[in-house]
DNA sequence: CGCGACGTTGAGCGGCGTCAACTCGCGTGG
DNA sequence: CCACGCGAGTTGACGCCGCTCAACGTCGCG
C-alpha cells in the first residue's frame, strides 16, 4: 500500500467519495471502476439517527454503502441490553453473504445521522463480478473486518476501562483516516456516551467517567461533537494499540484471480 | 435443532472422521469427496497440550486439519493477560487466508493434546479447486465462524459471569455434537480453568467460583475431564443460548457455483 | 417556556481481581 | 518405596472497579 491517502485538502470531498478512498487503500482502481462506484452511489438515503435499517433474523436484499455517518451492527439480549459488535463507517459496506439467503444474527442500524446507498442484492453480485479490482478491494476489507472482530474479543475480554477506550478511539482514529475524514489526530465523532457503552461492555455512567479519566491525563480532549486526540502516543501506548490488522499488504498470490473465500 | 446428522453409532469413529462429519452437516459429500478426505487425514502428528503453532505475525504455509482434541487462537497483551479469541474443535480447520499472504492477527496453539493433520497450501488449495462440494462446505463453516466472533463479542460485553460460561459450554456442547463427540448432554472437556478464565475474560479463581454456582444450581456437573449438562434447558435459559449461528441452512443462490467470498 | 436527550456527579454496593494458603493427584528422582 | 515438586483446583480475606439509582445541569427544539 502506498502512501494511504493523498492528504486532500478539503475540495477532495465529492458525493460517494468514501467508498473509493477505503478500497483503493487496498487496490488501486481503474478510471472505469471509479466511474462505476460513483454512478452507484450516485443516489443515496439519508436516515436519522438511531434509525433500524435490518433486525435479526432478517434477511438482507441489498448491499449496503456508508457515504456518511456512522452505523453499527448490534444485538440485543432479553435484559434490555445491547451489544455493539461492529461499527460502519464511512466506506464501510453492508454486504449480504453472497452465495447464501442467510438469516442476520445481528441487527444492523445507524447510530448517527446517515447517508446510504442500498444497492440490490443483484446489482451487487453483477457489481463484483463485472469488476474484478473492486471484488478483490471487498475481499481484502473482509479480511480486515474478521481480523477486527477478534481485536474487539480482546479488547473487551482483556482491557480494563480506560484501556478499552482508548483502543476503540485510536480504531475509529485509523480507520477514519484512511477516508480523510479524520486529520492527524481530531475527527468528528457524534457519537452518544449510551452508544459508547453498548460498544465497549460499560455503564454510560461509567463511560462518562473513564472519558474524564482521559481527559483529566491530557489524551484526549471531546466537546460538542468533535474528538481531538492530545497526545496519540500516550493514548495507542495505553491502549496497546497496533493498527496492523487494519492493513492487509501482503501481496496476492494470484493477483488477478477472482474473489475467493476469506478465512 | 433436529439431530444434525444420522445419529451414527460409535462404530463411525473411523480416523479422521471429524472433518467428514463436519462438513457433512452443511453439504452432502460424494464418496470420491469422502475418499480424498481420508487420504488427507491418514497421516497426523500427535501435539502435546499447550503446544504453540504459530504465532502471531507468522505466515501460514498449511491449512490445520483438527481430528482430536481442542485448539485456539489466542492473543497476548504486554500485561501478561492472554486472551483466546476462538476454539477449534475437532472437525475445524484453520485456514491461511487463501489469496494473500497474511501475517497472522491471533497466535494458534494447542489448548489439550490433539492430533492434527497439516495441509501445505498448495495442496489445500488444489483440494478446494478440485472439490467443490468440500470448498463450499468450508465456505459455510467461515460464516458460522464470523458469526461465532460476533457472539463472543456479545457474550463479553454483555453478559454476567455465570451466564458467560453457561453460553460457552452451551457452545461447545452443541458444536461437539455435530462431529458426535457429545452424547445428548454429555462430553469430554479437557479444559484448564485457567483456559477459561483466559477464554471467558475472567480471573481463574473467578472461574472456579462460576463453576461452584453452576454446580450449585444443579445445572452442570464437572469432574475429572468430563462434563455433563444436568439440566440443558436450564442452562441455555441462563446463557439465553440460540444455536442457529452455528447453522448455514438457507438455500444458495446459485448451488454449484466455486467458493465466493464470505463476508 | 417546557420538555426530552444527553452529560455529569454522588452514594452505596456487589462482582470480580489479587494475594495467599491449602488440598489433591500425579510423576520423577532419591 | 517414599519424598518431593508441580500443576490443577479450592477457599478465604480484602479491596477496587464498575454497576445501579438518583439528582441535577445544559442544551436544543417544539
Amino acid at each position: 500500500m502506498q502512501k494511504v491517502l493523498p492528504r486532500a485538502g478539503p475540495a477532495d470531498h465529492e458525493a460517494g467519495d468514501p467508498i473509493r478512498r477505503r478500497l483503493t487503500a487496498f487496490v488501486e482502481l481503474s478510471p472505469s471502476d471509479t466511474r462505476e462506484l460513483e454512478a452507484l452511489t450516485a443516489n443515496s438515503r439519508r436516515f436519522p439517527a438511531q434509525t433500524p435499517l435490518l433486525h435479526q433474523s432478517d434477511v438482507p436484499e441489498s448491499a449496503i454503502l456508508v457515504l456518511d455517518g456512522f452505523a453499527c451492527r448490534y444485538k440485543y439480549l432479553t435484559n434490555g441490553r445491547r451489544q455493539i459488535t461492529a461499527y460502519l463507517l464511512p466506506g464501510d459496506i453492508f454486504e449480504p453473504e453472497l452465495d447464501f439467503r442467510l438469516p442476520l444474527d445481528c441487527a444492523l442500524g445507524t447510530l448517527t445521522a446517515c447517508r446510504l446507498t442500498l444497492v440490490p442484492r443483484q446489482d451487487y453480485e453483477d457489481l463484483l463480478r463485472r469488476r474484478p479490482r473492486i471484488a478483490l478491494a471487498l475481499q481484502m476489507a473482509r479480511l480486515t473486518e474478521a481480523a477486527t472482530l477478534r481485536e474487539w474479543i480482546t479488547n473487551l475480554g482483556s482491557r480494563s476501562g480506560p484501556e478499552r477506550l482508548a483502543h476503540f478511539l485510536c480504531e475509529v482514529l485509523f480507520r477514519l483516516r484512511t477516508t480523510g475524514l479524520a486529520s492527524e489526530n481530531q475527527f468528528s465523532f457524534p457519537i452518544t456516551q449510551a452508544d459508547l457503552a453498548d460498544t465497549l461492555g460499560m455503564s454510560c455512567v461509567h463511560v462518562n467517567r473513564v472519558l474524564q479519566k482521559l481527559r483529566r491525563d491530557g489524551l484526549i480532549e471531546l466537546s460538542g461533537r468533535k474528538l481531538t486526540i492530545l497526545k496519540p502516543d500516550g493514548l495507542k501506548t495505553l491502549a496497546e494499540y497496533d493498527a496492523s490488522y487494519l492493513k492487509v499488504e501482503a501481496t496476492p498470490l494470484r493477483p488477478g484471480s477472482s474473489a475467493r473465500p476469506a478465512a
